[in-house]
DNA sequence: TTAATAGTGTCTATAAGACATTATATG
DNA sequence: CATATAATGTCTTATAGACACTATTAA
């Protein structure tokens, strides 16, 4: 291709989009934006998740670009993200050939202050049911939401991701249950406290959780951001 | 954003690149492109992964786009493919703020006839190194190409991936010679045939492979185009 | 003292690792 | 028959699962 083929091909819209994750009254949450109502836009009125496009004066990177929107949205800063994948075709987005750069995110949703934002009717946490949200998605949301829980689901059989569900200081009983949330399923306390602390995840805070029966240590993780992978997936069998 | 706010945002250039994976000689290898010399072009002489902008004519997805890319160097069309992210930034590319989209496929190196293309100076097999290839590359693709290095040696701890190096047909030994290529370490044998044959993976093809000493049953994949997950990790000792 | 949850210990089942043994082809 | 590699079997070890048991607080 020579330098000046550059030019000839039109270029694709170009976005971010984040699935923003958080465990609200025991259950799994996603983060839905309501796209405004002048019918000029596509999709007026529906929900979809947060996202838009990359300002290419504003955002050095793509990651930047998620980080900038999860800020917006959120407040959070330095949350767990992660790049999901990118979607992109002709026909996704009615406004032309487009791609979208996809980022998750895990947060404890104690620590979020919602900000509507400008060009959104409306902003709010939605439970996951069996594979994904019960309302209608803008543009491909419903297969990119379904990719990311897959990916959450999965990590979670063989990784420390869901401790970013949490705030910083959880016992092991509510790092236990943060797996029961995603994986939607009991998981058994015994291998569970086994394998936690037998890898170089957290460490005790000093401080203890009480309430009404006997009190439970306190832990924070040991190093923020990164993940730790368990060399086996949880209840291998499958029965 | 309002509609009209679509067409403030100039557009990033929009490219998919492919990292292609086989086994020859024992040895990982990746597929690797010369750039042209022309001095107007970005990084001209330098080596770079295979791939280009996307064209929205031909293109109707960035999948669609990959396939076609890779079926123009290597005459192959149905390999395992697979996205591994995004990557894009203001000073990735010196004619502007780009994205690329990056997919990573596995091939047996016997079937691919490799077609240098209009704008290529040279196309060649690389091995892998510790970390990469042994030639500096354009753009940030040694940090792409790192990052794919990764993913395949973490999906061979733990899935069937490693299979889509090898032709049709394969032996087990060859098979097990498959993963300690791409996790450059010894696997033990009977541990491995276990844990192979446990699953719903491969099935015999009736035929034999015959050589200087004991023939070996050849096996085929039973479901191709997919990935196997074993509930454990390989080795998962870290002595 | 009771309720409730935290945390530990013991036994069993599963599968990996080590390594020896048997099987079957070629030359 | 010698050689080489395929394929299997046995013993040991590590860890998950099941489940009972003990610990420690509040009310």
């Amino acid at each position: 291709m020579s330098a000046s083929d550059t030019l000839d091909f039109s270029r694709p819209l170009t976005t971010v989009d984040i699935v923003i994750f958080t465990v609200k009254d025991d259950r799994l949450h996603v983060l839905l934006v309501q796209r405004p109502n002048d019918a000029r836009e596509s999709f007026p009125g529906q929900w979809a998740l947060p996202g838009g496009f990359v300002d290419t004066d504003r955002d050095n990177t793509l990651k930047a670009c998620a980080l900038r929107k999860l800020q917006e949205k959120t407040g959070i800063n330095a949350p767990y993200l992660e790049q999901l994948g990118s979607w992109g075709g002709a026909t996704r987005d009615p406004r032309g050939w487009s791609a979208t750069h996809v980022y998750y995110a895990l947060l404890p949703h104690e620590q979020v202050r919602l900000q509507r934002g400008a060009n959104t009717r409306e902003i709010g946490w939605f439970p996951i049911t069996e594979q994904g949200v019960d309302k209608e998605l803008a543009f491909d949301h419903r297969e990119i939401l379904g990719a990311a829980i897959e990916r959450l689901r999965s990590k979670a059989e063989y990784t420390s991701l869901p401790a970013y569900l949490l705030p910083e200081e959880f016992t092991l009983s509510e790092l236990q249950h943060a797996y029961e949330v995603v994986l939607d399923r009991p998981v058994k306390k015994s291998p569970f406290r086994t394998r936690i602390l037998s890898v170089d995840l957290v460490e005790e805070s000093g401080n203890m959780r009480t309430g009404v029966s006997r009190p439970a240590v306190l832990y924070r993780l040991k190093s923020s951001g990164t993940l730790t992978i368990f060399p086996r997936t949880f209840s291998p069998r499958s029965d």
